[in-house]
DNA sequence: CCTTAATCTCTACAATTGTAAATTATTTTC
DNA sequence: GAAAATAATTTACAATTGTAGAGATTAAGG
């Protein structure tokens, strides 16, 4: 089965978000969640919602009067197709500058960088295996 | 001065990448660079460089008869912004977490994380000082 | 100069994205 | 069962993106 690069929107990020929090789960109940950060309507949701549904980003299911909708891609999967996504574009693939550019573009802290460590030295254990 | 978020899309990556290894440098040079691996044409490379200068991610300066572009933005400022980008709507602005994924999200050589500890090795150095 | 080649400018057009109003249908609630 | 509340469907519309043809201009070669 060969996953087409995942490739969201910004305003697909915020709804499949929502979604992942809830699912499976309606359109109104999904517009309630997001209007207080995105002040959209009931319409302006229900359309990206079915615009989702027709990319298979969501599934469909109608249920007598209710629409219930549920995630296909799951977080991670939707996380990595964007990571790869400026990885191909940004960094043409190269992944040490990428997390260079990436540590350098904030102030970590010491513990947060120990914690990056942490993080790597787990993954060697793995690899060595 | 505020620099607003970069936001190039995958054809202005293509070309602003062909851009930095040429400028200054006119939309012909562009086109030809291009050609081999996207087969635009003239109108199309040029069409997008206009509207980058639109958009205030190049400059053009017209002489003569041709037009010289050149990039407003750095590589740096631009995969930042990419990876900013990345960051808060994949991974709502949580570095650890995406940092984890990239690891995860590729088999890297143990040689590769040794490198990746020292960047951070090296990071903690000037971050303590 | 006149032809040819190079370049530029203008215009176009379909697909996608962000946003939503208007209309219709369905459920609830008195 | 009629009114009120909910939800669904249809349609719309402007901005952006990807892509480029046609026609106008300028430069270069003989």
């Amino acid at each position: 089965m060969i996953k087409s690069p995942i490739e969201l929107t910004e305003a697909e990020w915020t709804v499949i978000k929502a979604i992942w929090d809830n699912e499976p789960c309606d359109a109104p109940t999904i517009q309630e969640k997001l209007l207080k950060k995105t002040g959209w309507t009931y319409s302006t949701v229900r359309t990206l919602m079915d615009r989702m549904a027709a990319k298979k980003l969501l599934t469909a299911e109608k249920i007598r009067n209710a629409t219930l909708y549920r995630s296909v891609v799951t977080p991670v999967q939707a996380q990595r197709s964007e990571l790869l996504y400026a990885l191909k574009h940004a960094f043409n693939g190269a992944l040490t500058p990428m997390v260079q550019c990436l540590i350098e573009s904030r102030n970590l802290s010491v513990e947060e960088l120990t914690e990056l460590e942490s993080l790597i030295k787990a993954r060697k254990k793995s690899a060595k295996k």
